[in-house]
DNA sequence: TCCGAATCTTGATCTGGATCAATTGCGGCA
DNA sequence: TGCCGCAATTGATCCAGATCAAGATTCGGA
């Protein structure tokens, strides 16, 4: 079982954080363990703090007129969720629910919001994490906006983590990756199949996809479609 | 003519900025003139600094394959654009150009990140901006994604700042406008029209929009189609 | 190992908004 | 006042991706 040190030391947002102001974290944190399946938060609700993931996978929603979702974010350990809402000090703006069993450290909000308002260096980091989250949001926006359907797989498989020997591990659920790409799942699926029959990629075991040519790739990221 | 410490204190990203830290925002800031239609910036160009608009129009887009254009953001005055690359410190995402004539007061880059280490109220008073700007741009995405052409008019209009007499002054192109919600000109006119003539909203003088039945309104932007 | 349910794939059809193509309207200027 | 040029409107057509509808796989659990 992680501790809740184990999990925040493994976070991206707080790297630029020093060790004292770290230890102030580490100090206020209490473990969160959700189900698979289990709603972490709706929409609206106050924020409970910032989820730092320790392990599972979490995915962050909004839900639109007639109950269309779209995936914001899918959040796997390291990444953190809820840190925007906590920050600002206002209601989260998303739902977020755990795909599988997932294991949090959870700063809660006012400790979270005294910690920032007395440890500048700590302050500082955030800030620089929260500017990369922005830079995040923008190149979905421009996904969304200014590609088509294959530019935005084969975007989302260049900037995504690989594994050791290279290939990209597709989230538990193709269904949730096509969300977050704002393809339906049919949709994903053709053109996924498409890049295949294009040679651009390749499928291998247990929802990981290789890439073949990742020259081909990009160009078809930047907008030139592949022919066939 | 309008003074940086003017143009800065009628900017809501330093409204939570005390007295000193501002003091020392005011003395690094300098003015810039731009003609109308002048660029700023370009895409991936080193951030010269923080941007605070004092009085005409800027837009942020971001440019796509086959030079298809987005607009991320108009900025008017009192707005401020390139906050996030200048804390980052990365290159800037988007390009800025100036609508018409404008005048801004320019932080510049190294000063102002200088500040920021220094200035533990200013970090403060900047994270809870910057987390505004998080939650504007969820707005956005969750617009593009989950909402029609009628129903992003809508919630545009009912969240764009009113005039005295309530009503809705558009930025001065259209075209701009139906842009930023991710829409061609002639659909952003085609679906204006049919909000006028079922009687939502009602044209004024010189691009001044009249919200006749806000109800309404906000049921379009939810995602219930007006049925005429 | 086998079963059942959920996910994924594949095919056929539909549609919102884009694109292409004229007009029309308006603001600035001599 | 009348012309010029850009912006907006309006109409006709097109298309990427959604939706609807079956099958084909995959995977967890007994």
């Amino acid at each position: 079982m992680l501790s809740v040190i184990e999990i925040l030391a493994d976070c991206r947002l707080f790297t630029a954080v020093p060790a004292k102001s770290f230890q102030r974290l580490a100090a206020m944190a209490r473990l969160a363990k959700f189900r698979k399946g289990q709603m972490i938060f709706r929409e609206n609700e106050d924020c409970p703090g910032v989820y730092v993931v320790g392990k599972g996978m979490v995915r962050v929603f909004k839900t639109g007129a007639g109950g269309k979702e779209h995936v914001l974010h899918i959040v796997e350990a390291g990444g953190t969720f809820a840190e925007v809402a906590a920050l600002g000090g206002f209601k989260v703006p998303a739902s977020a629910e755990a795909v599988e069993a997932t294991l949090c450290a959870l700063l809660p909000q006012p400790l979270f919001r005294k910690a920032l308002e007395e440890d500048h260096p700590l302050c500082l980091g955030m800030l620089s994490g929260l500017s990369l989250w922005v830079k995040h949001l923008v190149g979905l926006l421009e996904d969304v906006v200014l590609r088509d359907a294959a530019g935005r797989i084969a975007n989302y498989l260049l900037d995504a983590r690989r594994t050791a020997d290279g290939a990209v591990a597709l989230p538990s659920l193709k269904r949730y990756v096509a969300s977050h790409l704002n393809l339906t799942s049919e949709t994903f699926s053709r053109t996924f199949r498409r890049l295949i029959d294009a040679g651009l990629i390749s499928i291998g075991k247990k929802n990981h996809v290789l890439i073949v040519a990742p020259e081909r790739l990009r160009s078809v990221a930047q907008g030139i479609l592949p022919k066939v």
